[in-house]
Formats: C-alpha cells, structure tokens, sequence
DNA sequence: AGCCAGGAAGTCC
DNA sequence: GGACTTCATGGC
C-alpha cells in the first residue's frame, strides 16, 4: 500500500517498550513484526510510514494492532501540566502505543516476564517459536501441551518453566477458548481475579494480560519500575482517577521513561 | 563481581 | 492480612 501519515506514532520507541518481545529490527527505523497470523514489514521516516501489506489487511488487522483508533493527542493534552515527571515521561516516549495485541502470546510473554528482563525475555520467547511453533510461529496452546516444565526449563524460563507447563496443560484442548469467553464477559476486576487463578499469575502479570492483551484501557500493571518511580515522584499515591480511560497508555510512558532514562 | 530484572508462591506469624 | 524467603539465570 502507498506510505501514509500516522501522528504520535514511532517504532522503536515501540519496540523498545517492552509489550511485544518478537519484533524484529531489519534496518533503520524497519521491523518486521507477525500477529495474528499475519507478517508485516513497517519502516518509518518522521512520521511517514509504509507498510508491505495492502490496504485491505493494513485495515483488516493491522490498524487495529497499532492502535490507531485512538486519540493519542487527546491522552497527552489531559496531561496535568504540574506534573513534571508525566510530562516528561510523555515527551520522552510520545510515540509509544498501547499495541492490541493476541491475548494468549501475551498471556505466555507475560507469564514469563517475571522477575525477569526484556532482552532475556525475547530470546525465551524465541526459543518457544523456534522449537515448538509450527513455521517458527507463536505456539498456540496445543502446541505447547507437547513440552514438559523440564524442557521449558531447559529452554531458559528457570523456574517460570513449571508454570508455563500448567498453563498449557490447562489452556490446551480447547481449555483457552472457555477461558477467553469468561474474561471477555468480565469486568476489569473479575477478569484480573479469574487470571489470578492460573498457577504464576499474579497481580502484576494479570494486570498485563488485561491491558495488553484484553485492551482494558484502565489497567496500571504496578512492576518494579513503576513502584519505583510512584515512591519517588508522586510519595506513593499516583492520582489515578485523573485519568480514567487512559490509564493504561499513562502507565506506558512512566514505564518506558524510567526503563530508558 | 554483584546487583537487578515488566513477581509470585510458599511459609511463617 | 502482612513481612520474609525462595526461586533460575542472563544482562549489564
């Protein structure tokens, strides 16, 4: 499709944000990302981009990815311009997107994100592709049924590898698709509560599994960085009823600022 | 070299 | 319900 214009939009800020461990850098300002079964290659000059799919799939699939149905500018201006960290940290990463991702790579990527860091992160997910994913792709459930704790283990994980065993047992045989009914008819805290039951889940990664993989707007995973920065700059209470409905993107650019600076 | 990582479970009280 | 410990291991 012809190269279009997208605002409040950069790739490898992105890339670099910690949502989505399997994007590939194939050159300046170029990745090549896969979801949804589908490949893409974006690259971007300021804020030109192109996109190798056409236009059909680009609206099919891919606007939806990005995120591009939001008003990201409208996010910034409800910015309290007293807040020197949030305006800076909006500034810094302003051109993050909340990605709309699929719920189950993200329930997996999430599951082995704890207490864990990025780069090692994606070399776990790697290896799952690679060795369990038909055509180097994200295994679903089923395909991950096959793997034992150990073999996961093996593959990186430590000890999240127990719990990546169980997930798959549970989710495979059409174990995901009952789960995924519930959480979709769930308000945000049933959904939190219902993942929190899975063995590994937690606040932390459930909240993750809402906002990123649900697209709950109002989700504010609490990680180490975050709990960081709330006990230095706002003395331990961040004022999260100013933004309902975007808290999720707020959470997004105190994240990266502090992950980055 | 040693601390840290997009934390959670287990075990106390 | 809270504090404390344990859990694997690569990054930097």
């Amino acid at each position: 499709m012809k190269p279009i214009t997208i605002e409040h939009m950069d790739l490898k800020q992105i890339a670099d944000s910690g949502q989505s461990f399997r994007w590939k850098e194939s050159g300046d300002n170029r990745y090549t990302i896969e979801a949804f079964g589908k490949s893409l290659t974006a690259e971007q000059r300021g804020q030109q981009f192109s996109f190798s799919c056409g236009e059909a799939e680009f609206q099919e699939v891919w606007s939806n990815y990005f995120d591009l149905g939001r008003d990201y500018g409208a996010v910034k201006e409800r910015i309290d311009p007293a807040d020197e960290y949030l305006c800076s940290a909006a500034a810094y990463g302003s051109g993050i997107r909340v990605l709309r991702q699929d719920l189950w790579e993200v329930m997996v990527c999430f599951l082995i994100s704890q207490n864990n860091n990025i780069s090692r992160i994606k070399n776990s997910i790697g290896g799952l592709c690679q060795v369990y994913g038909k055509n180097q792709s994200f295994p679903r459930p089923d395909d991950l049924a096959g793997g034992s704790a150990q073999d996961f283990e093996r593959l990186g994980l430590g000890y999240r590898g127990k719990y990546l065993a169980a997930l798959a047992e549970q989710m495979s045989g059409g174990g995901f698709e009952e789960l995924s009914w519930t959480l979709l008819a769930a308000d945000d805290e049933g959904a939190r509560a219902e993942l929190m039951t899975l063995y590994g889940v937690g606040r932390k990664v459930a909240d993750c599994i809402c906002l990123f993989g649900l697209h709950r707007d109002d989700m504010f995973p609490a990680d180490t960085h975050i709990n960081q920065i709330i006990a230095a700059h706002y003395g331990g209470d961040f004022p999260y009823k100013r933004y309902a409905g975007s808290l999720g993107v707020i959470q997004q650019y105190l994240f990266y600022y502090h992950l980055k600076k």
